[in-house]
RNA sequence: UCCAGAGUAGCUCAAUGGUAGAGCAGCCGGCUGUUAACCGGCGGGUUAGAGGUUCGAGCCCUCUCUGGAGCCA
C-alpha cells in the first residue's frame, strides 16, 4: 500500500515496511550505496531514500535517473545527516519507467519561458508542483468562502447568445462548414453563439430566486492581447446577491480577499517558502499586508484628486471620467493609502449598463478593490433594478433590451436591489504567489496563437 | 499596431572583428553519509535562417523567423 510523501515526512516516529512511489529528482552515489531523492508531487519536500547496493532491485540504480519513476519499500528512520528529520532505508527497490539522457528537466534552473514550452512536464518542477497544488487548495477556499457564508453555486453555461456588457471579442461557436457567416437560423443552435466572457447575468437571475449565488467557472476572450496578464481561456469567480447594496458587496469582495491571503498563509504555507525565496520575496509580507490592514474607500472623484495632488509623474496622465491606468491603482493602494483600498462611485460614461445609477445621474455604483503588486483584483457593482432606468441606461449605451430579454424581464417580476462583483482566479493566484505571469497559474495556457498541450 | 532587449552544446550562460568555451546533464572511472554532493577523464556546435561589409564575422549591416515586455479589455 503506497503512503504519500507528504504523509511519510509527517511521520512522528520512526515507521517500518513503508511503500513510496514517485519520480527521481537526483541522485547521489558513493562507494556501495546511493541517495536518491524522490518527489510524488504530494508535497514541496522530496523523500531522501539511502538504497544500499546489495537491496533487491539495485542494480538497476543506473537507472534511476532524474525524471525516471520508481517504487520503493523500506523504513523510514531518523536521519543520522543535517538537511532531512527522515530518510527511508530501502529494501527494495525498483524502476517502474525509465527517463533516458533526453529528459528536459534538469537540477539546475530553467527559465519560466523554457518551461512553458514543456508544460506536459513541468509540473514535476519544484515551482510549478507548488503553483499547481496552491490553485487547487484556492480552488477549494473558494468554494468553502461562499458555502460558509449560504451562497449557492450556479453552473452557468459555457456556450452563450449573450455578450454581456460587450466585456470582449468573443469566440464563435458554430457547427457552419465553410461560411461562418452564412445563415444563423442554418447553424446548430438557429442562431450565432460564443463562447461565454461571463456568467454574471446569468447569475443575476439565479440570485433573484436563491438570493445568494456564485459561479466558478471559465470564461473565454478572443483578443489579440499578448501580456502577462492575459489569456483567452481563464477562470472567473462571479457572486451576486440579493437584497444588497453597493456597500454589502464592498464588505463581501473585502472579506473574500482576506480570506483568500489567510487561507494561503495558513494552507499553503511549505509552497508560499519556494514563492518567497525564489519567485517574489515580499510575497508573505503582502499577503499579511492585506490581513492585517483594514481597506481603505474612497470615491472615483476622491481617488481622481488624490493622483492628481499626489505631484508623481505618471507614464499616462490622470483624466477625470477616464478609468484608473494600473500605475495609479498601485499608487493608491501602495504609497498613499499604504493599505488594500476599494474605489467606488466611477463615471457613468466608462461603465456598462447593469450598474446602478446613483442619484446625482453621472456616477454608478461600481467598486474596484486594488491590493499592492498587482492593482485591481476585483471589480463589481450594485446593479440596476429600476426597469425604466435599466432601459434608459440600455438606450444610453445604444443596445437593444429585446437582446436581453429575459434580463429585463427580472425587473418586471419581483425586482430587488441586488450586487455582485467577478474576479479572475488567475489574477488572483498571481497575487497570492507572486507569479509574474498568467501563462504561470494556469496547467496549460491558451494565448494568442498557442493552443499546444 | 508601436517600442526595447534577446536567440551560441540537451539546459543555464561566456567568448576586444582574429583557433567557439564553462557549469550542469550524458558516458567511463573514483570516493563509507551525500544535500542542485565531490574528484578525474570522454563525447557533445550548420553560433535561429538568408544575404552583405571585411584579409578575417558568434560579434558590424539588412531582411526573415521565434519568444519576452508594454499599450489595448
Amino acid at each position: 500500500m503506497r503512503t504519500l510523501i507528504r504523509h511519510v515526512l509527517a511521520s512522528t516516529t520512526p515507521r517500518e515496511g513503508l511503500t513510496v512511489q514517485g519520480w527521481v529528482r537526483t541522485r547521489r552515489d558513493s562507494k556501495g550505496f546511493s541517495f536518491v531523492e524522490i518527489n510524488d508531487g504530494s508535497c514541496l519536500a522530496s523523500l531522501q531514500v539511502v538504497v544500499d547496493a546489495s537491496v533487491p532491485g539495485a542494480g538497476q540504480m543506473h537507472d534511476f535517473t532524474t525524471g525516471a519513476s520508481v517504487s520503493v519499500q523500506g523504513d523510514l528512520v531518523a536521519s543520522p545527516a543535517a538537511g532531512q528529520r527522515w530518510e527511508l532505508r530501502a529494501r527494495r527497490v525498483e524502476l517502474v519507467g525509465k527517463a533516458d539522457a533526453s529528459f528536459p528537466l534538469q537540477k539546475k534552473g530553467h527559465t519560466l519561458e523554457f518551461l512553458r514550452t514543456i508544460a506536459h512536464l513541468r509540473p514535476r518542477s519544484n515551482l510549478f508542483g507548488a503553483v499547481f497544488r496552491t490553485r487547487s487548495r484556492l480552488a477549494h477556499a473558494v468554494h468553502q468562502f461562499f458555502q460558509e457564508r449560504d451562497f449557492i453555486h450556479v453552473h452557468t453555461p459555457i456556450i452563450t447568445a449573450s455578450d454581456c456588457e460587450g466585456a470582449g471579442e468573443m469566440f464563435r461557436v458554430t457547427t457552419l462548414k465553410g461560411n461562418v457567416d452564412g445563415d444563423p437560423a442554418a447553424d446548430f443552435f438557429g442562431r450565432r453563439t460564443y463562447l461565454t466572457v461571463s456568467g454574471q447575468l446569468e447569475a443575476e437571475t439565479f440570485a433573484c430566486a436563491l438570493s445568494n449565488v456564485y459561479t466558478f467557472g471559465p470564461t473565454f476572450r478572443a483578443e489579440n492581447s499578448n501580456t502577462a496578464r492575459h489569456a483567452a481561456e481563464f477562470w472567473m469567480i462571479e457572486p451576486e446577491m440579493a437584497f444588497c447594496d453597493l456597500a454589502g458587496d464592498m464588505d463581501l469582495a473585502e472579506a473574500f480577499v482576506q480570506a483568500m491571503a489567510r487561507h494561503t498563509l495558513e494552507h499553503c504555507a511549505e509552497d508560499l517558502t519556494l514563492f518567497e525565496r525564489f519567485v517574489d520575496k515580499e510575497v508573505r509580507q503582502r499577503l499579511a499586508f492585506v490581513v492585517e490592514r483594514p481597506f481603505q474607500r474612497v470615491p472615483y472623484a476622491e481617488a481622481v484628486a488624490i493622483l492628481q495632488r499626489s505631484g508623481k509623474s505618471f507614464e499616462f496622465p490622470v483624466e477625470p471620467g477616464a478609468n484608473l491606468q494600473s500605475e495609479h491603482e498601485r499608487y493608491l493602494t501602495e504609497e498613499h493609502f499604504k493599505a488594500p483600498v476599494t474605489v467606488f462611485n466611477y463615471p457613468r460614461t466608462i461603465k456598462p449598463f447593469y450598474m446602478r445609477l446613483n442619484d446625482d445621474g453621472a456616477t454608478v455604483t461600481a467598486m474596484d478593490v486594488l491590493v499592492p503588486g498587482i492593482g485591481e483584483v476585483i471589480g463589481g457593482s450594485q446593479r440596476e433594478e429600476r426597469l425604466d432606468q435599466l432601459l434608459d441606461n440600455m438606450k444610453f449605451q445604444k443596445l437593444d433590451p429585446k437582446d436581453y430579454w429575459w434580463y429585463v424581464d427580472l425587473r418586471r417580476y419581483g425586482t430587488v436591489p441586488h450586487a455582485g462583483f467577478g474576479l479572475g482566479f488567475e489574477r488572483l493566484l498571481m497575487f497570492l504567489t507572486g507569479v509574474g505571469n498568467i501563462r504561470d497559474v494556469i496547467p496549460f495556457a491558451r494565448t494568442p496563437g498557442n493552443a499546444e498541450f
